[in-house]
DNA sequence: CTTGACCCTGGACCCGACTCCATGGTTTAT
DNA sequence: ATAAACCATGGAGTCGGGTCCAGGGTCAAG
């Protein structure tokens, strides 16, 4: 059995996919699982053959991840994307993304409050006994 | 055989030792094969007993988590608590873990600005058709 | 015709910090 | 005497987001 390759003008192999959209191909192939890509069109050997657009897809998914939503949250986007969903929707979800990024800067704000105060009172010099960092790691 | 259980009258089982430090038995155990907490002494027959000052210990742990330390890191401040650091070198953990911190809070800024932009952007009125978050995530 | 670069699959493994499980022994309260 | 509550062990499972591997098929270049 010979098969040929047929590759339209524009249609990628996973290989040059993930090279153009800047991931690795089993990052490709785990976002086909997790259903953020949809299957893609085969070869008749069984190769994934994908068009030019699922590039932006994967563009798509990362920039999405770099501003900190999760693969799930992800889905979610793509989807009303996919469908036409509303910009309400859209909406929605980033402002919850938002709440969730501001209560993480609190917590990590108040956590660099006190580490700061601990930084400041310790002199640095000697040894260890009556550290204050240490003191107030083993008291209330 | 008939043994019994000799609690010297300060000393701990595992059970009581956990709800006095507010975590979980398997939590004393995970830390013990951390190496965070000492191999505690045996009854005869293979529980384990704490002397009070174990409940202390794992505050302390439980402290230095909520500052941002991670096992790894509590595992060096705790060395240094029992065989004698010094200032400077508690001062220096504490001094990085604030630049980490101080890291993460930039980064999460950096987003949040972003994040707001695009909220502020969307009208959240009718479809998703040139929606300027989708936009944002679907072009450079 | 062979070599090397590509692709396929299913499944295991990584990180950190637990958390849970099965199976069985011990202690305590009734 | 027996049940409930505790404890022991070793090992597996959880979460998220990949990453890697073995054991194959396929394709392009020389």
């Amino acid at each position: 059995m010979i098969h040929l390759m047929i590759e339209t003008v524009t249609s990628l192999t996973i290989g040059k996919l993930a090279q153009q959209a800047g991931v690795g191909i089993d990052t490709v192939r785990f976002y086909e699982r997790r259903r953020l890509l949809p299957e893609p069109a085969r070869t008749a050997s069984g190769y994934r053959l994908y068009a030019p657009e699922s590039v932006a897809r994967i563009r798509f998914i990362r920039r999405a991840k770099d501003l900190g939503f999760s693969l799930d949250e992800i889905d979610t986007l793509l989807g009303l994307h996919d469908v036409g969903g509303t910009k309400a929707e859209v909406k929605a979800l980033t402002e919850r993304k938002l709440e969730q990024i501001d209560a993480k800067i609190d917590h990590l704000q108040r956590i660099r409050t006190v580490l700061k105060g601990l930084s400041d009172q310790c002199s640095g010099e000697g040894d260890i006994s009556a550290c204050p960092i240490i003191e107030s790691l083993t008291h209330d």
